[in-house]
DNA sequence: CGCAGTATTGACTAAAGTCAACCCTAGTGG
DNA sequence: CCACTAGGGTTGACTTTAGTCAATACTGCG
């Protein structure tokens, strides 16, 4: 079980923005809870649903759907190995929106009452839990500047450096990460449609941007696709490893 | 000065979520900063400033700015009277987005010590704090939601949908409020041209929907309006007037 | 093998953008 | 008081982008 391995890349995370003690981080490594194991397209959370616990994405990946129109789904956020798509929850009486899962997954379901207890105890852990989900806010908000604001290609390219960034995978001119996700999904990520996203992607693979082979993608020159995105990565690293601004 | 009435308001929207007790809502009131008037369409933070407070709007219309490409610029968010944009700000090394006032507005800056000395001194407030922001958040998702998933029309009947809740203006059948947005500025808060939103606009007065008078906006059926938007205000309300979850 | 989900392609339609003109109004300075 | 100006609103003609529908392959898997 390579529960310890994840919750190491959770407290990665964490203490990327805010420095934590070995005591504070063994605090939060020694959060647990069950796992479960998820086919593609399952939901495990659903919208509205009173949650007594948050997950823990231990592997696959996750996204967060709404329902703009009944026929339509926005994919809103997606999660990776190591985050914790409703961390929001152990402040919130009802879940704000559907969870599910993008591909083969396996969660940990983290209880509300530890998670708060841990932030009893240790405040520099309740600050970096705060930090966490100003960080994931970020990510919303730069999400609604790529829905709004690029054409078709250029948000399927921003979406890509993004996630080369958050998986940790930038080297210095070219390189690879598995990321399956369907030609659907990117759609419903980027707020087109899947024949759309077709086309948009073959032009950039026609450009030399990208390459994909079942489920990995290859960059073969990061700063060509950087500047097709006008990506910029600091709304990701925010990071500020001290302890308290005062 | 209606600074302790604007303060009063940021309270009231705290306890909605939050029960607090008078003297922690004191400490909240005894917040206070320089206050500011500004222009329209003049910043106040400007992205990647390092500052050393955080604004709340005593009057007028403030907006999150961001700007995807060089031409196009995306309105992430608005803020009116007794909004915070940047409380998370108090989090950061660095303003991670820039703020404008989208008409003549008044702001006072209060200093991220005062604030970090709230929450560290009253933890019910750091709770408040911590429920402000993801009620922002959810805001933003739901922006991305409404951009990504509606066409034209129902965008703007989303907004105002929105709009009239956050301003607590919603009456039982019909009811106006206060909103005077150019539809310029609208058209950068939905991602479409001002061309666009002019004949989207027109086709909500003419399906009777809204009214516009120089800035007055008038609902004169908030059921139809709800209906064209497809707008739950779920994502407004999350109130859990409980003081801690555990 | 056959199924289900996914990817690709073409032909056509619809939504939204662009360009450009024109009008109206509030605020400015003479 | 009035001419001038800038910002905002409205409209028409045209272009571009993206969506829809539908057919055809490809893939992994039971």
């Amino acid at each position: 079980m390579h529960m310890d391995q994840c919750l190491n890349t959770f407290v990665a995370k964490l203490t990327s923005r805010t420095k934590l003690t070995d005591h504070e981080c063994q605090a939060v490594l020694a959060l647990g809870g069950k796992s479960e194991q998820l086919e593609a397209h399952e939901s495990f959370v659903l919208l509205g649903d009173a949650t007594m616990s948050a997950c823990l994405v231990l592997d696959g990946f996750c996204a967060r759907v709404s329902r703009p129109t009944e026929e339509s789904r926005q994919i809103t956020a997606i999660y990776i190995k190591g985050d914790m798509p409703d961390l929001y929850s152990a402040f919130l009486p009802q879940a704000n929106a559907t969870l599910e899962s993008l591909t083969r997954a396996t969660i940990i379901r983290i209880p509300h009452l530890a998670i708060r207890q841990v932030m009893r105890v240790y405040p520099a852990v309740a600050e970096a839990f705060g930090r966490y989900l100003i960080a994931d806010a970020a990510i919303t908000s730069e999400w609604l500047i790529n829905v709004g604001g690029r054409e078709a290609a250029r948000k399927l390219a921003h979406l890509f450096c993004e996630m080369a960034v958050r998986m940790a995978k930038v080297e210095a001119h070219s390189f690879s990460f598995f990321f399956p996700i369907s030609q659907t999904q990117l759609a419903e990520v980027c707020a087109l449609s899947s024949v759309h996203i077709n086309r948009s992607l073959m032009s950039l693979r026609r450009d030399g941007l990208i390459v994909v082979d079942r489920g990995m993608i290859t960059i073969p020159n990061w700063d060509a696709l950087k500047k097709a995105a006008s990506f910029d990565d600091r709304y990701l690293v925010s990071s500020r490893p001290s302890r308290f601004s005062n």
